[in-house]
Order: structure tokens, then C-alpha cells, then sequence
DNA sequence: GGGCAGGTCTAAG
DNA sequence: CTTAGACCTGCC
């Protein structure tokens, strides 16, 4: 990996096992837009960039080297050797297939408020709606972040933006019952405020029973919380894709317990990895539809 | 118009 | 501990 700053922009050179395409858009993330071929608008970390890749290079506009050593190279995953992950992984031969389709996604280090929130609303409901959800709460309570091609952006909101809002404020951004679940979230950060740090030094279990205190975080929606807001690779949420995707694999695992137990088992640290390849293939082909 | 979404809650056996 | 039903909302 060789990297460049120039004029407000940094390009990263020899960068292997990297689909910039495929990583924005498997699932794992919500605030993006497509301006082209290979080339978003992305808001994370209350950052806006602008994104492009092409056959040699990787490129962030409207970031510093500092900001992408702070930021974005562990965003980006960009020092965990995938080629040397999928050689792992596809000595399953089930694998093979879906890792050729799925390499180059690298799981995302999001922030963990924000996880927990967004996948709080996924509950139940399609990826569209999830991101129009989240962009109108954006709208309304997130703090201006910068303006592209005369639209105004603005960051997720932070714990104090979403505290004291009634139900009723939260259903204007169309969240429906899910209302109470944010306000579930919200008081039980506000009541123990170091709880999202203290998350990230405990044991898996510890940290996954922990947040299932919360109401609307169920099994699912805590794993997703580990492994896309803590990059607990160990992590394997089930949602109905994987769940199919699984049973369509190993036709003997007839509960979503079975398929927990037997990613543990088989897949152990690169089980977030094996979830994000299943997810993308397992949508895209629509697998056990 | 009925069905379906990256599930979770609740109330029952 | 396991299992059915209900559930906001938008889009097909």
C-alpha cells in the first residue's frame, strides 16, 4: 500500500483485495450515493468524502493524511490481508464460488451510535426505506457537515441531538413503532454513557448480552452492532439472507441456533467476513427465493 | 390491494 | 426455552 497526499485528496496505491463497489454497496452501510462508475459520495464519521477507484489507484477527495490515517484506513479495513483470508476460507469448497463473487468487500469500522441506531430501524424492513429513515433524521437533528454540487449534507446525530424527542418527532422521520426502540437506545446510553466504549474491552458474550438490554436489540441487530461498529470479526448476524444462504449450503442446519453454533465452529474470527461474502451473494442471487 | 422487507416484542405452552 | 402473531411504513 503506497499512499499519496496531494490538493486536499489521497490516493492509495497498491491496494489488493479492494472493490470499492462492493464494499459500499453490500449492505453494511447506509449513507452513500452513487455519482457514477466507481465513485461515491460517502458520509462517516462526520466526514463528507468523495470516492473514486479505478484499475491502479484508490481515491478520497476532501481529506487530509491525517484524516485518513485517523479515519479512513481503518474505515477501510485497508491493514487486514484479505487475499490471505479468502485463501483461508476457500479451502471449503462451498466457498468458492461465493468468495469469487463477493471478494474485494472489506467490512467497514462504522461508528458504533450510529450502528446501533440504523440497524435498530432495520428491524423488519427493506434497505431503501432504512436509508431514507436514517437521512431524515439527519435532516432534522444532525449538524450541517458540508454542501457538494449545491445539496447540503449533514452528519448522523450525536446522542444529545436524539435525547428528549418525543415519539411523536421521531415518527415524523417515518420510524414507525420503532420510536420507542430509539428512545430504549438513547436512555440507556444516557444512563450509562461510557456503555459504548466499555463494549469495545468486553468478551463477546459480555458485550452481546449487554446491548440485548436495550429494547428492539435482538440477537441479529447486536451482532450487526459488534461487527459493523466494533469490527468484532467473530460476530455472524442471521438475518433472513443468511439464513437462507446457510441452509441452502449445509441443508442440515434447521435453526437459526444451528447456524450460529456452526459459524462459531467453522468459522470462528473470519465469521463477519463469511457473513458479509454470504449476505452479498445471497441477495444479489436471491438465494432460496 | 395483499405481500414483503438485513427482526423484535409479547404472550402463551 | 421455543413458537406464533402483531407491528409502522413504503414500494412492488
Amino acid at each position: 500500500m503506497r499512499i499519496v497526499e496531494s490538493d486536499q485528496q489521497i490516493t492509495v496505491y497498491d491496494l489488493s483485495s479492494f472493490d470499492l463497489e462492493k464494499t459500499i454497496e453490500c449492505g453494511q452501510c447506509f449513507r452513500w450515493k452513487k455519482l457514477g462508475n466507481k465513485h461515491y459520495l460517502l458520509i462517516a464519521h462526520n466526514q463528507l468524502v468523495e470516492l473514486l477507484q479505478s484499475e491502479e489507484c484508490f481515491v478520497l477527495k476532501h481529506s487530509s493524511l491525517n484524516q485518513f490515517n485517523q479515519i479512513w484506513r481503518n474505515y477501510f479495513d485497508l491493514d487486514r490481508d484479505y487475499a490471505l483470508i479468502n485463501h483461508t476460507l476457500e479451502k471449503d469448497e462451498k466457498f468458492i464460488e461465493i468468495i469469487n463473487y463477493s471478494k474485494g468487500i472489506r467490512l467497514l469500522k462504522q461508528d458504533p451510535f450510529e450502528i446501533l441506531i440504523s440497524f435498530i430501524l432495520s428491524s423488519n424492513r427493506s434497505i431503501p426505506i432504512i436509508q431514507c429513515n436514517i437521512e431524515a433524521l439527519c435532516e432534522q437533528y444532525g449538524h450541517k457537515i458540508g454542501e457538494f454540487m449545491e445539496q447540503t449534507y449533514f452528519a448522523f446525530p450525536d446522542l444529545a441531538s436524539l435525547n428528549n424527542l418525543s415519539p411523536s418527532d421521531l415518527r415524523a422521520c417515518k420510524v414507525g413503532y420503532r420510536d420507542a426502540y430509539i428512545q430504549s437506545a438513547i436512555q440507556f446510553i444516557d444512563r450509562y454513557p461510557q456503555i459504548l466504549s466499555d463494549i469495545e474491552r468486553m468478551t463477546y458474550e459480555q458485550a452481546y448480552s449487554t446491548l440485548q438490554k436495550i429494547k428492539g436489540v435482538g440477537p441479529k441487530v447486536a451482532h450487526c452492532v459488534l461487527l459493523f461498529g466494533y469490527h468484532k470479526m467473530e460476530s455472524f448476524p442471521v438475518d433472513v439472507w443468511i439464513e437462507r444462504g446457510m441452509k441452502h449450503l449445509y441443508p442440515q442446519l434447521k435453526t437459526i441456533q444451528e447456524i450460529q453454533d456452526f459459524a462459531r465452529e467453522n468459522f470462528g474470527h473470519h465469521s463477519g467476513i463469511v457473513q458479509q461474502y454470504l449476505f452479498y451473494y445471497a441477495i444479489n442471487h436471491k438465494i432460496g427465493k
